[in-house]
DNA sequence: CAAGCATATTCCATTTGAGACATATTACGC
DNA sequence: GCGTAATATGTCTCAAATGGAATATGCTTG
């Protein structure tokens, strides 16, 4: 049972993820969409399965995959303490571009949030 | 050059920089916490450092590393579309949860704004 | 400059995991 | 039930990366 960070340290599961967030998918359109080999959708969509990153329901032959939420607020829970590490920067060069740019236009909407 | 999904995935890098979030510490220092033999903490840091994760200043034998900002920020990046798939699941939960305790209160303040 | 401590590097053995291909399973239409 | 499409699994090989022990480098002090 590999650990969450291992599951996304892989290219190919990445990938297939990043196609399910649209919607679900059944094997054969991710096998198209990556241009990947079939056996190689399927192993990966089965460590994500066991992994709880994903659930497929059965359409006739298809299986139709999806994502399940909270699969990777593991991840995120693991970043937060960092979080305020960059965000002390980017703050800062936040503020040095608005006193540089536009001084008296109220631009610049809210960057991170929502 | 390995990507950062790859940096993370390994268990003592991940101690290592959890390590680093208190504060910057000396190499000596990492071995003695994470009870790890001396050339695998020089190891992985050697890897942090390639990959812009950490840094390093000179303090006679010593060197002293330090966490760079920024470095995990491009994980944070390809979590966010993910993010709302979560929070749809949570805010649902936190309605819930409000509607049951306290109905009259208006506690439960920001709990993901900072 | 010799000795000693802190850190880095090299070498080797082992393991883990992905890729490629073949093959098994399961469900459908006829 | 047969043939076929969609998906899963098994096997083999290979590359990469980790752990461990020995060793090298570098700085410092006497």
């Amino acid at each position: 049972m590999p650990s969450v960070f291992e599951i996304i340290a892989e290219p190919n599961r990445r990938a297939i993820l990043g196609l399910l967030i649209a919607s679900e998918q059944s094997v054969g359109e991710i096998e198209r969409q990556l241009r990947m080999p079939q056996p190689a959708v399927s192993k990966h969509l089965r460590v994500l399965r066991d992994a709880g990153f994903v659930e497929a329901s059965v359409d006739a032959q298809r299986r139709l995959y999806r994502l399940k939420p909270d699969s990777l607020q593991a991840v995120d829970e693991w970043l937060a303490p960092f979080r305020r590490f960059w965000t002390a920067q980017v703050d800062a060069l936040e503020r040095h571009l608005d006193r540089m740019d536009q001084p008296e236009e109220k631009k610049r909407p809210a960057r991170r949030g929502k």
